[in-house]
DNA sequence: TATTGTTTTGAAAACGTTTTCTTGGAGGTT
DNA sequence: AACCTCCAAGAAAACGTTTTCAAAACAATA
């Protein structure tokens, strides 16, 4: 590969009128000028960005870390950061997790060695303390924030989402509910557990109605499962997203029970294919696309302005009723 | 940031012993190598990549290139890459097109510039001559091919999926077949096409059955309602992917045109959704997973072994049937 | 003890850029 | 003609590493 110093000596000039001309940093005779970019284009030459960014020049590359690409909650997310970030010229390298937290530590350390200027993460752990090792670069928590913390995030209320399922669920005179969920490594499960249990404070099989695995909906099968063995009087489910959703209903089927008129389902998120699902999906709408938006400003707002008081942002989900959750008719499954 | 320098003077001896320890290059006295352990430890040392990347050392990083991240057939062979990429020590570092081809030269020149190792390239143009600009850079194609290449390659054959599908629809008698498509834009999109002309050859009003948008369910929406408004002949439509089947399926239903009995749809990919939706869609599916597995270790041996002879793999896709194909009941729509 | 061989260490070159510093010359002013 | 100013261009330093090379320390052998 061709170096500065080839097209220089090509050119017949010195590599620091090449750099001139390629940086446009500082005025240059035409007839040079004309000869670099000559030389430039007959040996195809690039600069080396390494040796570029040995000197802190910025690349204008975001890094956006999420848990997992196949939840079409992220890709929905990661739209939203695209398009705002590449409107402000910058390009995006996105990272997947698969939920696991050394993971997340390794994907960090190698974004930042490819140094990008600034880095949005959608964190699985709730302890990101392995960002003050190592270089500083800015960064934006997204979707998940964590206690006590001096970085800017931007993410949902859960706990009020979970809320607007569960007066739904109540006005639909629906009683015994169960919770489908993951565990609580993170924010987001964890409100949402809470608000649950926080509502059905007074119940005294409230534990014993909530249900733990992933976001998955092998794992919303899975837990459908369970529920079933372990004969618990139910006439509605809420779950911790809408993968988790269509994992119970396929189950719930399969065990002859109908939905919405036997138990009802309602999801979380509203990702996409909830309206295409059969049937369609009773569930809670998240801002996905907003939350990348905002986070990807944020980000750039903190690389560019070099701003420093941290910003949290906390939009409102909406509940979308569809076919899965309707007034009770007929009497429960197991009573 | 400390730097080695600071390291090597903490602990009281030359930048290239502390290299040495880092590197684990040469036998450093165990006295000396303590006490440069410690000071990197005291100062959250880290090693500087781009100097290092200066030096040639590979970066154990994968690029992977795919035009529509909300497309869940990509999210699914995303995971194909990442499992044998992880399982080999690589992480991967993926970048979004949106079928730009402009954006997709963008793309490939800044994962060029983050020094990875070797490069995974769905295309979204029939010419990737960027790919002999700049450095030189492992690439394997995957999911679309381009002509003439000495690049690796594994693809689906599309040829005889679409034929599945119409086969299929022969069988059901199905005859008044229409294609909502892609335009003819990559290797994947224009075999689908060619194969179904190529299938209703003697045909007269061939080219009027055909459609062209994007892979979207929204383009599939569109489609179908410039169809229902062209008033043809129809009791079947072949879709170019499943977004596509569900945007039609969809606006279908909201005329009132019933399905299967009136009309049947077969999609292609068979994304995790489709055996979701309401209806369940029939479709061809793609070995989608093994796809992006494939490509992986394609691209390691050749990073690895520098082989070069370039392989070229075409996998077979499998009709799966569901709700959406039926024999034909009653009178098609338009007659 | 002198000689050789081996191991450990440091100094310095190299990677490919950008940038500061210096120089040489052109042009203008007295 | 002498001086200053200004500008274009090259030389060299700097960025943070790895690696080659040379030196030094030590052990082993004669």
């Amino acid at each position: 590969m061709a170096n500065i110093k080839d097209v220089a000596k090509r050119a017949n000039v010195s590599i620091s009128t090449v750099s001139r001309v390629i940086n446009g940093t500082a005025n240059v005779r035409p007839e040079l000028k004309e000869r670099v970019i000559k030389a430039i284009n007959e040996l195809n030459y690039r600069s080396n960005p390494l040796a570029r960014g040995l000197k802190g020049f910025p690349t204008r590359t975001l890094g956006l870390i999420i848990p997992n690409i196949e939840n079409p909650f992220f890709p929905a997310m990661v739209r939203g950061v695209q398009d705002v970030a590449n409107k402000n010229g910058y390009a995006i390298f996105l990272c997947n997790t698969d939920e696991d937290p050394e993971l997340e530590e390794i994907q960090y350390f190698l974004l930042l060695e490819k140094k990008v200027d600034g880095l949005l993460l959608v964190t699985s752990s709730m302890n990101v303390s392995f960002l003050n090792k190592g270089y500083h670069v800015p960064v934006v928590l997204l979707d998940r924030y964590v206690e006590n913390t001096d970085l800017s995030y931007v993410v949902v209320d859960h706990r009020r989402g979970m809320k607007l399922a569960l007066k739904h669920l109540e006005s639909i005179e629906r009683k015994k509910v169960v919770f489908l969920g993951s565990k609580a490594t993170t924010s987001g499960a964890k409100e949402r557990v809470e608000a649950f249990m926080e509502y059905f404070k007074g119940e005294a099989d409230i534990k014993k109605r909530i249900f733990f695995g992933d976001y998955s909906e092998k794992s919303g099968a899975h837990m459908t499962q369970k529920l079933l063995k372990e004969n618990i009087d139910f006439d509605a489910i809420v779950c911790g997203n809408d993968l988790i959703a269509f994992g119970a209903i396929k189950v719930l089927e399969a065990h002859g029970i109908s939905i919405p008129d036997e138990v009802s389902v309602i999801g979380y998120d509203d990702i996409l294919f909830s309206a295409y699902h059969s049937p369609k999906l009773t569930t809670v709408h998240q801002p996905t696309y907003e939350l990348g938006e905002i986070a990807a400003h944020l980000i750039i707002d903190e690389i560019e302005k070099k701003k420093s008081e941290p910003k949290h942002i906390r939009l409102e989900p909406r509940l979308i009723v569809r076919q899965t959750s309707v007034p009770r008719r007929i009497k429960n499954v197991n009573s």
